[in-house]
DNA sequence: TGTACATCAGTGAACGCGCGTTCACTGATGTAC
DNA sequence: TGTACATCAGTGAACGCGCGTTCACTGATGTAC
């Protein structure tokens, strides 16, 4: 609770990460400023300090929560380079991911909310859908941005269904099978032949 | 604004319709008791005459919302028998169900919301997914429910995906893609080869 | 290096507002005779 | 059919609460000399 710049800064990052957790936990709109600030360990008239208001807080933390899930998605570039498409799928559609809500695909958390609201939002997520999709078609090895953007959306909503299905027999299916398709999509298992199974 | 008990019915009935309606609208959360009231033309303290709470407004509504949404759906039986599988995809993934947002899919509209909510929530949605999932099977002339479930998930992602997209051109190529997916879907196209276009 | 002072990160009281819910009430409905 | 009365759908004031936002203040930071 010091008064430096670099307390401000720290202060700055941690009511941000924060906010971007809670987003992808519950939704744009479950961010009160009162219990933001508190649980960065401050007090709420501290905020107007760091944010226009709470709308202007609402955009950069949907940026940073978006931008947090590029860099753990399931696409990204390992240590050793891009990974294979069918290892990006399996993971992706894995048990593990569906159950981890808060720390998974912010594109999938929060797609529904983005759509109904500003320009301003959807042109941050669009920006992010269009790179996830990028990463897709260099995994899938094709050319065609429409075909990635396809297997982008087929991937968010089987995860989407997933979390919703009560039933775990169901919901492990739904996942096995669009694991099935989406690995066998055309440009993926057509062109490189499934290798063997790799540890995730 | 009558006090008769046939006046209460219709006033139950304008509620939980207008509900419904602001839910597929704005979200399940979007749902305030004194402006719904209002807008069903009547003052908030008559609310609890006709619900035990919010909640149990929420969850009704809920149950509503997707059994409207079944009813319109674009798989659901026509006045000449289950529309045929290419048609009902074409449907679905159009421009008109995209910017129809407030009347199109409450699954599509609502999956990530009650993904986040309570068990009853998604118990409701999760029959309603069931449902979709087996008319969906039905036109796919499958018998595999699982295959049904993941191309009700991709036609709810790629739904939801060309809703965010801010460049109406990447939005229209997504939908196209989706089209071109979903009908060549095993079980479809490769078991009856398209029919001419029909007006929708 | 030591002092005097401007800056400014963070505090907490206060604002007006809308929320969900309760409740005493009004007056039309519908029933008993 | 007409009257007396119980029922109950709907009203609107009131409750305590959390919301986003403002602002006078405190005291550590960091700079000028």
């Amino acid at each position: 609770m010091g008064h430096s710049q670099a307390d401000k800064a720290a202060s700055h990052e941690r009511i941000l990460a924060e906010a971007a957790g809670q987003i992808r936990d519950a939704g744009l709109e479950s961010v009160s400023v009162g219990r933001l600030m508190r649980s960065a360990g401050l007090t709420h008239g501290g905020f107007y300090g760091h944010f226009d208001s709470r709308a202007d807080l609402l955009v950069q933390a949907l940026e940073r929560a978006l931008r947090d899930g590029a860099a753990t998605s399931s696409f990204a570039d390992g240590p050793d380079g891009p990974p294979a498409y069918a290892d990006s799928v399996r993971r992706y559609l894995s048990r593990a991911h569906r159950d981890a809500r808060a720390s998974g695909c912010a594109l999938a958390a929060l797609a529904a909310d983005v759509a109904r609201a500003d320009d301003g939002a959807r042109a941050v997520m669009s920006r992010h859908l269009e790179g996830a999709a990028q990463r897709v078609a260099t995994a899938l090895g094709t050319e065609d941005p429409d075909r990635a953007l396809f297997a982008l959306s087929a991937l968010i909503g089987s995860l989407l269904v997933s979390r919703v299905l009560t039933d775990p027999a169901r919901s492990d299916a739904l996942l096995a099978e669009a694991r099935r398709q989406l690995t066998a999509l055309p440009g993926s298992a057509a062109t490189s032949p499934p290798k063997p199974a790799t540890p995730v």
